[in-house]
DNA sequence: ACTCCCTGTTCGGCTTGACGAACGCTGGCG
DNA sequence: CGCCAGCGTTCGTCAAGCCGAACAGGGAGT
């Protein structure tokens, strides 16, 4: 349990999700209904916020009240040989399929995104280190980062960088997937 | 998810947390070095406490800062295909729902599986902490912690607690899924 | 150059939470 | 019964958080 000073990790945590969201300290303030003075305060370390202040700031970031208040703890884990990753069937009619470990320290937020033929989608560069994933479960989709896009079927998985420029296309109507955002 | 006023779940999570290490208001007051009185005004749920306040009584309660603010959700959490809050961009035919946002220090695996009907794959308790997501790709599946499995459709999601038994059915062909194995 | 807008930071004020001291209450014990 | 100890609540008082304004710095456009 990490029992540290809540304050210094609050300020840190503050602004990398501000940042990961990228908008400005007066915007997340005005968003959040309160004075930048206070947000100002609160990510230089010195304040100690109400739960009112906090969660206003949580709900504008879309993030869950602990990832503010725990710090992050740099996860040292150990996997013993033979765990887990093999999932091969043993006696029943299932199969499991690794598609990417998580590396060390690394936040993936699972989303569903749907789209229809049109437009690509132009998303520019998330912050440095992102890597998106992406598993069809509905229709074509045509996405990648630009200049290296693959087109892919129900099923089909693909991992690329997501801190360069790519997009995201529907081929055929009624398109989903399943997006895992993938932050160090 | 959760957007509700985080006081009275405050207020509530504190009255729980301190009746079951069975102490009194006023010891709890005493060793964690506030007013008896603030923290009457905290249960009562009126108030809009520090964070210092609450981190100086999440010590010597012995919990996790995030189990005091984020309000005890049920263990299974399913989103409907189509539920949940669709972020839809401006001019593109895109929509963008998210599921789980990762907690921090969490690693997240991606598996996709399959099944077919038959015997249902019995799952023991993996390491505590660990959290299992649940996409439906393909057929319908019934999972969930033995006891409270829930039936889920093609874009049905479900999350659960991954470190009780548990199990996964396939209820007919042709049965895939995307399964993301958290672990903190 | 100037202007405009936005960034993030420091100041007075006003509101509000935290404190301590009372309060009423209950239960144990002589 | 009286007495005391502990409980949880409700008051005033003081400090601290929050706010708004005013501040300096940085680009972009004229």
């Amino acid at each position: 349990m990490e029992r540290t000073a809540p304050l210094a990790a609050i300020a840190a945590a503050l602004r990398r999700e501000r940042e990961r969201m990228g908008i400005s300290l007066a915007e997340l303030a005005r968003r959040a209904g309160i004075a930048k003075s206070t947000l100002s305060q609160l990510e230089s370390g010195s304040g100690n916020p109400s739960v009112e202040t906090l969660w206003a700031i949580a709900v504008v970031l879309d993030v869950p009240f602990s990832r503010l208040v725990d710090p992050v703890e740099s996860p040292v884990r150990v996997i013993r040989a033979g765990e887990g990753l093999a999932l091969a069937s043993e006696h029943s009619p299932f199969t499991g399929t690794l598609l990417a470990a998580c590396p060390p320290g690394a936040r993936r937020d699972l989303h569903v995104i749907t789209a229809e033929p049109g437009a690509a989608r132009e998303a520019h560069a998330h912050i440095p280190g992102t890597t998106e994933h992406l598993l069809v479960t509905a229709g074509r989709w045509r996405a990648g980062p630009v200049g290296g896009e693959v087109e892919l079927g129900v099923g089909d998985y693909a991992r690329f960088p997501g801190d360069r420029p790519h997009t995201y296309q529907a081929v055929v109507a009624g398109c989903a997937a399943v997006l895992v955002m993938e932050y160090v």
